[in-house]
DNA sequence: TGTCACACTCACCCTACATA
DNA sequence: TATGTAGGGTGAGTGTGACA
C-alpha cells in the first residue's frame, strides 16, 4: 500500500468511474485498474461493487476511504512539517477575554521568546464566535470554553469538526452583591438581573441555565468583566465570571461570590489541521497553566 | 441489432535496485 | 559494470452493458 495507491483509490470512489478516475489522475484506466485491484488483493477484501460499468463503493470500500483521506492528510502534514519554509511567519490565535487575561500573557511570552520571527495575533470573542472562525479558516486556533454535557447546545454538533484539546479548567462564579445574604440555590437570589457577557459566552449560558428556574432573572449583556462587577456592586443584579478573572479584579468588600460549576478550556483546530506553530503554542500552554481552578 | 463507452486482461516496456 | 529481477507503466484487444 502506498500513497498512489490511496489517491488513485480516492479518485475511483469519487468520479465512480475508472476511466474519468485515470483522466483526472493523469494515468492509463488500465493502471488504475490494476492499482485498484492491488489494493483490494492487499486488503483482502472488495473496496468497490462492479456493476456493469459502475463502481459503486462497497461497505468495505467506505469505512477504508475514510482511512485513506486521512493517511493521505497524514502524509501531507509530514512533508509539510520537514519543510523549512512549513513554519508560518503568522499564527492567528483566538481567546476568550477571560483566557486571554489570565492565562495567555505567560504563555505567549514563552512562545515569543522561543519563536521571536513567529508572530502572534490575538483575535478576541466569546466561544461561539471562535469555534465560527476556526472553522472558517480565519484563525489557526482557538481557546474557547467547553459548554457542559448537560447544556444542550448546537456548539457541540460544530465541535466535530475540530480537533479538541481539554487545556485548563476554570471554575465559574456566581458574584453577588456584597449586601446580599449567602445563597446555596438560586431560589436564595434576591435580585431580578444577571450581568453577564455576549450570548456567545458559554459562562453566561450555564449561569442562565442555573437561574431558569427560578424564572424571574433576566439576562442584562454588557461588554466586560469589569461592567459586570459594577453592577454587581451597585447591588442590583448579580454576575457571572470565572474565578481566574474575578482573582485579577481589586474589588475588596464590594461583592460576594458562590461556586458555580467547573468548565474546561479547550484548544481548538480545524481536524488535521494543527501547525507546528499551533503545536508549538500548546506546549507553551501545557510549561505555563496559569492560575488553577480552586 | 449495431454502436458506443467502459472495465478488464495480458503482453510488453521501462526503471530502480540488488548482486556477482 | 553487467545482469537479473521486481514493480509499475502503457496500449491493444476483448467482453459487457446501455441505448437508439
Amino acid at each position: 500500500m502506498d500513497f498512489t495507491s490511496l489517491e488513485i483509490f480516492l479518485a475511483v470512489a469519487e468520479h465512480a468511474s475508472v476511466t474519468r478516475a485515470a483522466t483526472a489522475a493523469g494515468r492509463a484506466p488500465s493502471n488504475v485498474t490494476n492499482r485498484v485491484r492491488a489494493l483490494e488483493e492487499e486488503l483482502g477484501v472488495e473496496l468497490f461493487s462492479r456493476q456493469g460499468k459502475k463502481m459503486t463503493l462497497t461497505r468495505d470500500g467506505r469505512t477504508f476511504r475514510s482511512y485513506a483521506s486521512r493517511l493521505l492528510a497524514l502524509g501531507k502534514e509530514a512533508r509539510d512539517a520537514l519543510k523549512p519554509s512549513a513554519m508560518p511567519n503568522m499564527l492567528r490565535v483566538g481567546s476568550m477575554e477571560s483566557t486571554a487575561a489570565t492565562r495567555l500573557p505567560l504563555v505567549l511570552q514563552a512562545f515569543n521568546l522561543a519563536h521571536p520571527d513567529i508572530a502572534v495575533r490575538l483575535t478576541m470573542g466569546s466561544s461561539e464566535e471562535l469555534t465560527r472562525a476556526v472553522l472558517a479558516e480565519e484563525i489557526d486556533c482557538a481557546l474557547i470554553a467547553r459548554m457542559p454535557a448537560d447544556i444542550v447546545d448546537a456548539r457541540s454538533e460544530m465541535l466535530d469538526d475540530l480537533d479538541a484539546e481539554p487545556i485548563y479548567e476554570e471554575e465559574v462564579l456566581i458574584v453577588l452583591p456584597a449586601s446580599h445574604p449567602p445563597i446555596t440555590t438560586v431560589a436564595d437570589v434576591r435580585v431580578t438581573s444577571l450581568a453577564a457577557l455576549e450570548p456567545g459566552c458559554t459562562y453566561r449560558r450555564v449561569a442562565e441555565t442555573w437561574t431558569r428556574p427560578a424564572g424571574s432573572i433576566r439576562t442584562t449583556e454588557v461588554s466586560s468583566y469589569h461592567a459586570i462587577l459594577a453592577s454587581v456592586a451597585a447591588g442590583d443584579a448579580i454576575g457571572v465570571m470565572p474565578r481566574s478573572v474575578f482573582d485579577l479584579m481589586d474589588w475588596p468588600g464590594a461583592v460576594r461570590i458562590h461556586p458555580l460549576r467547573a468548565v474546561q478550556t479547550l484548544l481548538v483546530c480545524r481536524k488535521g489541521s494543527r501547525s507546528p506553530a499551533v503545536e508549538i503554542l500548546h506546549q507553551a500552554m501545557l510549561a505555563n497553566p496559569g492560575p488553577s481552578a480552586r
